[in-house]
DNA sequence: TCTTCATTTCAATAGTTGTTGAAGCGTTGT
DNA sequence: ACAACGCTTCAACAACTATTGAAATGAAGA
């Protein structure tokens, strides 16, 4: 993933109404919501939800699909999944050993960091 | 996580300058880096990534500590960890089979995502 | 003590972001 | 055709963010 597409989502998610938006579309899988219904979730108007859903749609989290006159909206869960590996991959260079106490203080680091490879020795 | 709490640390990494250093210092690990060498890394004015990491280490993703009169910066990976598990819980709800799909479209998802909870028929 | 060095802080400036309410656009039902 | 509906776009404005270079701070060595 490039830097840039990386802020851009990053940025995307930096304000609460978006991140409260995102995370609502998350919970709600394929299904999606329609933006009143999202709105109405979030008690916004419908005019500044528009506005931070396009910024969420340019960042590539979410998608939307026309639905008579309805817009259906859905998180981009493969898109979140490639954040988070470019958010996580060589860390601490790829030298376990050193990662091993980070990895520790979270509460199930093996279900988020790449798997500790075993050293078996090989060059 | 609050929300207050990711924005803030979403709005840290929205910046191409700010991803960089974090990133650089998510790869030299436990070790990390002091100012000085992350500018000349970065190729960046000392006064502008003051600037930046002040912002890091106001969303907690870096540490600072002084070493003589240089300031050794560190990755947070322990929060980088705990912002991931937020992004991705409650995804679908919890209904594993909605998600399906969605998790088999990255690479390894098993890796990022909770673990499936095996369905054994007990209520 | 005085100088040098590493880094941060400050002030000025330019550019960007978010909110509001009104207007616009396409879809549906009468 | 018309009106109602759902949503997006627009313009104006206030608030915030980033960059620059100069000045300040504080540690180390002569």
């Amino acid at each position: 993933m490039e830097t840039r597409t990386a802020t851009t989502i990053f940025e995307s998610l930096s304000s609460g109404w978006r991140l409260e938006a995102f995370r609502l579309l998350v919970r709600q899988g394929p299904e999606g919501m329609v933006a009143g219904d999202i709105a109405s979730a979030l008690d916004i108007s419908p005019s500044s939800l528009s506005f931070h859903l396009k910024a969420l749609a340019h960042a590539g989290l979410v998608s939307v699909e026309q639905e008579g006159r309805f817009q259906r909206y859905r998180a981009n869960i493969p898109l979140m999944l490639d954040l988070i590996a470019y958010l996580t991959e060589e860390c601490c260079s790829g030298q376990p050993e050193k990662c091993a106490d980070l990895r520790a203080a979270s509460c199930c680091p093996e279900a988020v960091l790449p798997p500790i490879p075993a050293d078996d020795g090989k060059p």
